[in-house]
Order: C-alpha cells, then sequence, then structure tokens
DNA sequence: GATGAATGAGGATTCATTCAT
DNA sequence: AATGAATGAATCCTCATTCAT
C-alpha cells in the first residue's frame, strides 16, 4: 500500500528528525552553539550533511527545534507528576516538593537542556529559546496560586510565578553540577528560598 | 621631557585598552562573543585589527580583561556605597537596599555586563567568566551575615551568600530590561525574594 | 552501480588531489614555499580554499605530500632506466651514462622539483623534503657501487654514493636552467666529475 | 667640531648596519627568510623597526646587503690565506687544501651564511643570493687555473671553475653540520672529488 | 636620527550551505 | 530521499612598512 509506506516514511523521518536532535543536544552541551558544527551534527546523528538540510533549512533551525522539543519533553515530565486538582489541599512545602523535584529530576536526566536553555550564546532569533519553557512552567505555576489564592490580582500572581522560576533556574545550575549530599543542600536551599518568597502570598488565602 | 611623553603614551595606551574593552562589551552584548570578529572590535574602538593586537594577544585574552574589568569596576561602585561596620545596626530591608541597589545600578549603567557575566558563550577558559564577579559579591554577603549572626556555621553562611546572589543574578536580566515602574515591581519582588530567604537566617542572631 | 560509482568517485578525487599537487608544484617553484598561498593553490589547481583542505589538512601537508609524490615519480623514471643485475659488466662510463641521464630527464621534464627538493624554505617538518629523494638515489648508487666493487666496506661505500649524489643535485640546477650545447656541455662535466671521483674506489674492483 | 661629529656619526651608522646584518643571518639561519619578521630583526640587532628602515629600505635590501657582506667577509678570509703568485709551484693537492681549507673555516665560524646562500627561500630578487659568492670565488679558482695551465680555453678553464665550486658548495652544508672526525672524513672526500675532477686538467700543463 | 605605535592588506583555515549524482 | 563533494565568505591573526612625536 502506498499509504503504509507513506506512514513508514514519515516515522523513518521523525526518527531522524529525533536523532538530530539529539546529536545537536549532545554537540551543544558540550561545545556551545557556536562550536558546534552542522557537520558535526550530522556525523553524530550518522548522516550527511545534505540530509540533515532536508529536515531542516539552517543551523538556528535545529536550536529552535530543539528548545521547543526539551519544553515538550519537560512540560510532560511535569505536568504527569502531580495532580492539578488537588493542588489546593497540599502544605506548601508539600506542593513545593512536587513542583521542584520533577524539575530537578529532568535536568539531570537531560544535562544537555540547561547548557542550552540557560545560554546567551544563541544567534539573536532563538536567543530566549529557554522563554518557551519557562512560560509553560510559570504558567502552571501561575496556575497553582490562582487555585490557592483566588484572591490574589493576576499581575501580582503572574509576577511572582515568574520570580519563582527564575529562581528555579538560577539554582538548576549548581544542582545539575552537584551530586550526593551536594545536590540535596542545594536542592534544600531552592526549596528554603522558594518558600521564603512564596509563604506571604499563600498566606492570603 | 623623555619622561612627559612616555607619561603621555602609557595614558594614550591605557585609553586605547579601554576603547578596545568598551567596544568588546557593546558588540559581545549585542551579538555575543562567537559572533563578534576581533575585526568589528577593532572597527568599532577605531583602530585597525593590527592595533587591537598590540594590546592583546588573541581574542580569548580580550574577554578575560574585560570581565576582570567589569569585575573590578562593579566591585568598587557596590564596595563603596554602604558602611561594612554598621552592618549590624541595619534593619534587614535597610540592609538588603543597600546591597541590591548599587548592583541594580551598576547592571543599568552597564547592559553589557549581564550578557557578558551571565554568559556561557565564550572559550572555556574564560566561560566562567561571571565567577570572579559572583565570587565577590558573595564574599561581601557571606562578610556581612558573619557580622550579624555571629553563630552562623560558615559552610551554612556561605551558601546562603551564594544563592543570594544567584537570585539577585537571576532576576537582573528582566530588571535590566525593564524601566520605569515595571523596574521598579521587579526590583520589589527581588527584595521581597531576597528577605524571605534570608529573613529566618537573620532571625537566628 | 553503486560501486561504479565509488569507482567514478575515487578516480575524481585522485584527479584532484593530482591537481593539487600539480598547481603546489609550479607555484612553490616560482615564488616558493612560503609566497605561495594556500588559496593561490587552489585557484591555480581550478578549486576553492575549501576543497582543496578536503584533500589536504593543511599547507604543510602539500609540501610533504608534493616531496613524496616527486621521489616517487623520480624513483620510477630512474629504477626502470636500467637493469640492476647486468651493472657489472658496464664500463664506469657507461654506467655513469645509465645512472645521471635519466636524472637529468627527469629534473627537465619537472623544472619545479629542484626548486623545491633543494631548498631550504620549508616548514621545519617537511625542510628535509629532498632527503628521502636524496636517499632514495644514493640508495641505488650504494647498490651499485656494492655489486661492483664488493670488497668495498660499507661505509666508505656509503659515503661516496651520497658525495656522488650531492655533486649530481648540485649541478642539477644549471643544466636543467641551461639548454641545447650548453646543457650537454654541463652535463659532461658532470660526467667528468663523476667519473674522476668513482674512478679510484671502481678501480679495486 | 662638525666635521668630527659627522665622523662619529658614520662610524655610529656603521655599526648599527652591521648590526642589523648580524641580527639579520642570525634570524635567517635560524628561521629561514620568510619566517623572520622585520620587527625581529630590529628587536635582535637592538633597535626600533623605524630605525631599520633608516638603513634598507626593505627587508629584501636586507638579505641583498647581507650576502654582499658575507661574499666580502668570504673574499677576505680567502683571498689572505695563500700566496697567489706561488700558486703554480704547489702540488695539486696542496693547492686544494690552500683553497678549500679556508673556505671550510669560513662557513663553519658562519654557520648561517651556508643557510643563507644556499637558499631558495628568498624572493626572486635576491633568490641568487648566493651567485656574487660563487663567482667570486669561481672568478679566484679560474685564476690559479689560468696560472698554472697556460694552454687552457678561458671557455673550459670558466667552466672548470665553476663545476669545482658547485662541488665545494654541494659538501659545504654537511661538512658545517658535521665536526671531529665525520668532518675531516667529510672534507677528506671533498677533497677527492675535486681532485678527481682537476687533475686531468692540470695534467695538461 | 630615533622611536615604537599604528596601519591594513594578506594568509591559513573553517564551516554553513548547495547541488550534481 | 540521500549523499558528500564543493563552495566561498568570513575569521583570527601577522608583519612589512609608515609616520607623528
Amino acid at each position: 500500500m502506498t499509504e503504509a509506506r507513506a506512514v513508514k516514511r514519515q516515522a523513518r523521518g521523525r526518527q531522524r528528525m529525533t536523532d538530530i536532535l539529539d546529536a545537536a543536544l549532545a554537540l551543544f552541551a558540550e561545545n556551545g552553539y557556536e562550536r558546534t558544527s552542522t557537520n558535526a551534527i550530522a556525523a553524530r546523528a550518522g548522516m550527511s550533511p545534505g540530509s540533515l538540510y532536508q529536515f531542516f533549512p539552517n543551523k538556528e533551525a535545529i536550536a529552535e527545534a530543539l528548545s521547543g522539543h526539551l519544553v515538550e519533553r519537560m512540560r510532560a515530565a511535569h505536568g504527569s507528576a502531580f495532580d492539578p486538582s488537588r493542588v489546593t489541599d497540599l502544605a506548601l512545602d508539600e506542593l513545593i516538593d512536587r513542583i521542584v523535584d520533577p524539575l530537578i529530576a529532568f535536568n539531570v536526566a537531560h544535562p544537555g537542556a540547561k547548557a542550552l536553555l540557560a545560554n546567551t550564546d544563541l544567534p539573536a532569533s532563538s536567543r530566549d529559546a529557554a522563554r518557551p519553557l519557562h512560560e509553560a512552567v510559570a504558567g502552571r505555576v501561575a496556575a497553582i496560586l490562582a487555585a490557592r489564592v483566588p484572591s490574589l490580582p493576576a499581575a501580582e500572581r503572574d509576577l511572582a510565578a515568574m520570580v519563582a522560576v527564575r529562581i528555579v533556574a538560577a539554582m538548576m545550575p549548581p544542582i545539575v553540577a552537584a551530586d550526593g549530599d551536594q545536590r540535596r543542600a542545594l536542592t534544600a536551599e531552592l526549596k528554603k528560598a522558594l518558600h521564603g518568597y512564596i509563604a506571604p502570598l499563600d498566606a492570603r488565602r
């Protein structure tokens, strides 16, 4: 069947795209965006440069797609980790655990991610590769705040969510780089910081 | 006088070095380290490529010197801003104001600084261009904490200082980018976050 | 056929390498190694600078390959020119003719060769580009001497071969530069010089 | 006195020129002509680049002057070494000793000389930097031959002188590079070669 | 005369991208 | 669709030479 073949082709195409993104993630993390050549990405992905350009029109597009890909994966990892409807039942510390722990787990699992996402070393267009991700997480946090403190004005709430996310992002690199007790200690500090910042708001409910 | 001439020459040399660093700061901030060519730096600094290389042996050295330069300037801006001996007399909020406000003023005055200093986009050697700066500030913060809460174990204190500095650094880009009310609002949030994190420690004194 | 294509590709690759070496030989001979730019080599070879670097990792490698190439070609030209087993039957003058004439023919055919091979103007690594060639020829000469004068101690024989080769090399530039009667006259002198040097040794057999 | 001052100035000028040539000789010998920068020559000569250009209009002129300088020095070294009027009284071997030994002594004393003089690594114009020197020595040899074998046609005699000089030049590098027994052995071979070549001519007297 | 800072053209090399096969 | 050879603009850096002091 022509259709079956088309399906297979598409599947194969998706796989090759994923290969490219995986290769790019690894190489960007190792050497940075600029110091990674498209030829190197193609080679690591097991294809020719020409093939790579059948999936992405240029290097920048790879960075953009990669960041989108990571956002999705992180969203997935995070979203499934706790039940948003029960958010109001939880103690603040418990809530923070449920938000922060999966984020850390994800970043530990994809150590390249932070390198890419925290990065200024990107062409202007994808400079804020991290933004969609930040916004995705901030949106969740804002939603949670809205649920817990319905009286909080939207502007205040969104601002607080943004700040919280920035604090998390700021602590992520040393957390990922550390391990064992070090990582636990840093994680504890991050949670203290979040608690200190959010508790006054949370108290208003 | 030969001596007078030597003095003038040196002054001119220093000026040209500063021109280079200014040009580099501007261009690194605009386009990142890798996307900035040494020829472009020379042109922006009003000199030929050859002249630039009379002051710096290579591109990397420019980045390093620039980061050192910024660290010094920031240290100066910050250090002179308040009297460390009176640190124990101040209310925590007052203290936070005195630490944070000059940092923000400096970063606003040198909008390139954060781009460079927060940056991963640097050759390995100067990769952590920001570290000396972070450490300088963290050191000050740790000293202040030590003065205010002598009972605090050194390790705990240094960790807290590091976290505080990271929170400040994390909030700097949007603060610098914003202005007017926006900037004031963001600054207020930063201070709330610092307060929330530090108050429990500060209470132990 | 994939195989046919691969074969064709390889042939093309070899041709392009030869083009590069030919261009380099011509330009090195005209202007010397240092004054020859890789871009000029590429242009003369009818390709872009980038292509050149697909065949050689750097300029030095071109010089090395070129010298190897010339050595091989000269060895071929020389080696096939007379039958080594009959060496003992020949009169000395006849022998000298059979050695010298093909060397001259080769150098006349590749006027760049001497320029490159006699050359000190080379990066240290290929500085003695001429050595393998000298050694190749000296080795042949030594073998011939060994065959003709078995009683000759090896050290003496090798030394004599080296000297003979140096005499030949020393006379090559004017011989190549001259032509007609001039060249014949110079060639005759070279042969006289070789005869005068070797005859006493040869007499010992 | 103005005149005394002028004399002193000139002496000083000559000294500085000599300094430049010495520096150039050393550096050319170490790194070759192209890899030696005029700035390096000036520095080694203890002056500024600007001053160097008061004595020589460009780099090439330094090479040319250097070669002229060496020719003169070699001529001096050689010329004073034996009495040309007694040339006919000497045995051939004795004659060869008296010609060759001072040449070797000179080259050993100025190891840079051969590097420069044998060199193809020079801009076209001074490419044959060695020619004047070769010609100077060849002229002496021709004169000696003329004195010993008056019947020898001029053309034949000049050709023989040229060949003899080339043989000497060809053996000079290994002789200079060797030392002790090695050098003695190589020198002996050189003399054998000269003897073998010249004896038939010399016999005609 | 001397200085040495300044110049800027030029050179080796890399790499994002294209295109003939 | 895939390949990988080919491209050539762009990069960092050097150095012969000039010129204001």
